[in-house]
RNA sequence: GCCUGUGUGGCGGAAUUGGUAGACGCGCUGGACUCAAAAUCCAGUGGUAGCAAUAUCGUGUGGGUUCGAGUCCCACCACAGGCACCA
């Protein structure tokens, strides 16, 4: 059989008969199996991309022969920096790098066989498409979600660009070496922190994994505290944020953030004004990675003429700055009891601080703090004046009823999640829509004028001062304002990667619409996505922004659910031949084209289903997709074993049942590896006969067509039939799954002495008959007195002896 | 530091969810076919002892629960990923 010539004549069929075009209604129930749209670099497709698509591939195939009208759809999201870094260094406009990207990612998907509904497919860089993306931006805007904030960001003063955290690792630009300076910028910001409790709340109207789940709750960071007032002597007053107010007997000294608003307050009260604003300028050269990661928070300087007001007892204590300390979480503020917090103890150990212990049961000198030591285990307080013996618990409450009733302190929720930075100094991005007057202030672009387009230029490095590189093109920048009709400058930031994928699968629904992102009607008759498969790495961000957008898009009554996916899997990767990541630089990328062509599509279909967990990594390996090949050229022979009779001998019925139960429920589990072995112990089985019938020949075929279509289809045409894309999934008959006979197992005090031949209609008593007649059986029994036996039928038999 | 995973033959991985550990595949060994090789087919294949029946050890380590533990509980170790001085 040779593999390009069946591979492109049944890709052309599916193609000419549109076979994969899903229909926006109808009598079969619909059903949305999304996969990740992939960034198209221009690397080509990473094998990684096959093992995630085939295994949808899969499903939507099988869905497809139940009678499901499947979408699984397929598109680009091709904005991004490395685009544009391509384009700053050949000197060609990004949209026509992405363009050959796309073309090339298509042609292989192609030659994959995969089930795509290519009718609906798009790119994020599309103008129809960012069109309304823009849009939904204005939505954002226009309901108050969107505002501008000064925000620090890394920033190299070499290559005078911003740096992305990963890129600004170790305070140290990646691209030139020098140090990262954090500098102030003003961003648009996406009000995301609003969404905290309902992003929390929404995750009970899905069926994500549970350690998809614990990665969104994670990434919200929830934590309920008190928010304190605190007064300053000689006037003045701040707050802070603490989850222990049972502690508050024990604070010997404060911490404020040094990027934080309060020490600027209070700087023209400060004494020692210049160490201070010289740790403000050390910690400035920090990154947020080097604040978290360098020296465990035990930098810092005290604050000198300042003392802050313990409010439960008056005590007058110092106020430190410390780094450990973020200004933008919590009130930039904490109170530092070194007694019973690990950081503050640290802290105030290399500063040399007074330490109170308020809680009974550790000493405060040891070095070994563990914070678990009173947490939750009914400790009682000292040292606390009238809230001395009381347990952690009960004055946690008493001490927050006290205070919340002076109306000095508020329960609160803290979120660790905050609002989304939705600026980019980039050029490939979508441009933000706003338009700032010096008469109105900023003024969205009218809705009629979208989409703005990005303009044709040549030139995309940043501007000297690290701005985006649309600010160099005046006749873009420049503009009337929509308001007043006086000359007005266009925002020249555009919108992060993000932002286009966070609504990508809801246009897959309605992907033609020219009147809306996509209409009503067809959100509400494909309702949630059903399957969403992606990568682990984006479960946390790419899924929380959506969730976001759709939730936002949801209020504003524009989408018929508050959340629109269903279940997110997430597939682990392919890893090279060596365990570790492929890569052009380890030598261990193994391109798919290439496989395609030596060993054909199907055999690397079914390898990378056959590779192992789906969920967890797998290492490349060559000789087992040659046995994959070995399997599938096993199937093509049995093609010679046909005989003349019809329907499905007695011999294989209880296999050929199990093998379908098997594979049905493996698929719809993303159990693709045991799937592929049940089909490999079905065609061992054939292969055992001298023949077999059409019917139970057809029967492997079309089981494998969803992970095999090629092969599949072409030998079911061999053999006189229809194609298995226009027929049916086959069906099980449940009573006929398992066998009359098995051998059971008989252990002596739990240890496997012999096995026993039982029916299923021998009885328990007959089983303990059977096993004590067993010859190896009795030697371990004789002569000893038997306490009891176990019976577990159709499973095991197990004799306790003394 | 915290969170989440993972740990089973020479290798990728199975294991009906507490019931015969190692399915299926790779690799390896022996044999058939061949002038020869490749391909294909047949047989074997966790370690140790034994010609064998069989015994014994064996699912990262150490304990525990149970008639019975890869699976449950406790403690620990290693690796991977994510987040982070989150108060």
């Amino acid at each position: 059989m040779n593999n390009k010539l069946v591979e492109a004549k049944w890709q052309k069929y599916w193609q000419d008969n549109k076979c994969f075009e899903a229909f926006n209604g109808g009598e079969k129930p619909p059903y949305y199996i999304l996969v990740e749209f992939p960034y198209p670099s221009g690397s080509g497709l990473h094998v990684g991309h096959v093992r995630s698509y085939t295994a949808q591939d899969a499903m939507a195939r099988m869905k497809r022969l139940q009678g499901y009208n499947v979408l699984y759809p397929m598109g680009w999201d091709a904005f991004g920096a490395p685009a544009e870094q391509y384009a700053i260094k050949n000197h060609i406009h990004p949209k026509d790098a992405v363009k050959e990207n796309i073309a090339t990612f298509k042609r292989q998907m192609e030659t994959l066989g995969f089930s795509f509904d290519w009718s609906r497919e798009f790119s994020t860089t599309d103008p129809e498409y960012y069109k309304w993306t823009q849009w939904q931006f204005l939505q954002f805007y226009k309901h108050n979600m969107a505002y501008k904030a000064t925000v620090p960001v890394n920033w190299c003063p070499t290559c005078k660009t911003v740096l992305s955290n990963e890129d600004a690792a170790g305070g140290v630009c990646e691209r030139c070496g020098d140090q990262v300076v954090q500098k102030e910028k003003s961003q648009w910001m996406l009000k995301m922190a609003d969404y905290a409790e309902d992003l929390l709340t929404g995750l009970e109207d899905t069926n994500f994994a549970e350690k998809v789940k614990l990665g969104q709750i994670n990434w919200i960071g929830k934590s309920k505290g008190v928010e304190l007032d605190v007064d300053i002597v000689g006037g003045g007053r701040f707050s802070i944020f603490t989850t222990c107010i049972e502690t508050i007997y024990g604070i010997t000294f404060f911490v404020i953030a040094p990027d934080g608003k309060l020490i600027k307050e209070l700087m023209p009260r400060v004494l020692n004004k210049e160490e201070v604003e010289a740790y403000i300028l050390e910690t400035q050269k920090k990154s947020a990675m080097d604040r978290t990661e360098l020296n465990k928070g035990k930098t810092g300087c005290i604050v000198k003429g300042i003392k802050a007001i313990n409010p439960v007892n008056g005590r007058e204590v110092p106020i430190f700055l410390g780094d450990f300390v973020l200004g933008d979480y919590g009130t930039g503020a904490v109170m530092a009891v070194p007694s019973h917090d690990q950081r503050d103890f640290e802290y105030a150990k290399v500063h040399n601080l007074e330490m109170v212990q308020v809680i009974e049961g550790r000493e405060t000198e040891t070095s070994a703090f563990e914070k678990q030591d009173y947490l939750g285990k009914g400790c009682k307080l000292i040292n606390s004046e009238e809230f001395t013996g009381l347990t952690v618990e009960e004055a946690k409450e008493a001490i927050t009823k006290k205070l919340v009733k002076e109306g000095i302190a508020r329960v609160v929720n803290n979120y660790k999640m905050r609002d989304w930075i939705f600026s980019r100094q980039r050029f490939w991005g979508e441009p933000i829509p706003m338009i700032n007057c010096p008469e109105c202030g900023w003024v969205p672009v009218p809705e009629n004028e979208l989409p703005l387009l990005l303009p044709d230029v040549a030139e995309y490095e940043p501007t000297d001062d690290g701005e985006s590189p649309l600010a160099k093109i005046t006749d873009w920048v420049n503009c009337k304002c929509p308001k007043c009709g006086k000359p007005a400058k266009r925002e020249t930031d555009t919108m992060p990667n993000w932002a286009g994928s966070s609504w990508y699968f809801l246009r897959f629904m309605d992907a033609k619409n020219d009147n809306a992102f996509a209409s009503m009607d067809a959100m509400k008759y494909w309702g949630k996505v059903d399957w969403y498969n992606g990568g682990m790495e984006h479960t946390a961000r790419h899924l929380l922004y959506a969730r976001f957008w759709v939730q936002f898009l949801y209020n504003i009554g524009l989408v018929p659910n508050k959340e629109m996916i269903w279940t997110r899997v997430s597939h682990g990767m392919v890893l090279g031949s060596n365990n570790e990541k492929m890569s052009k630089s380890k030598g261990n990328v193994i391109n798919p084209d290439d496989i395609v062509n030596e060993f054909g599509a199907d055999t690397l279909r079914i390898y990378e289903m056959f590779m192992g967990d789906y969920e967890q990594d797998a290492p490349w390996s060559t000789d087992s997709l040659r046995g994959c090949k070995r399997f599938l050229d096993k199937v093509i022979k049995l093609k010679d074993r046909l005989n003349e009779e019809t329907g499905i001998s007695k011999d294989l019925e209880v296999i050929i049942n199990k093998t379908i139960k098997k594979v049905t429920n493996d698929l719809i589990n993303m159990s693709y590896n045991t799937a592929i072995s049940a089909l490999m112990i079905l065609t061992n089985a054939y292969l055992d006969k001298e023949t077999i019938t059409k019917d139970e020949y057809r029967l492997l075929l079309t089981l494998l067509n969803p992970i095999a279509p090629h092969t599949t289809e072409e030998l079911n045409e061999l053999i006189g039939y229809e194609p298995i894309v226009n027929g049916r999934w086959p069906e099980y008959d449940e009573a006929k799954t398992v066998e009359d006979e098995r051998e059971v197992g008989v252990q002596v005090n739990g240890k496997l002495r012999g096995t026993i031949k039982v029916s299923l209609s021998t009885t328990e008593e007959e089983m303990i008959n059977m096993s004590m007649a067993n010859a190896n059986v009795v030697k371990f029994i004789e002569g000893k007195e038997i306490v009891k036996t176990i019976v577990i039928k159709g499973k095991i038999v197990n004799i306790v002896v003394k």
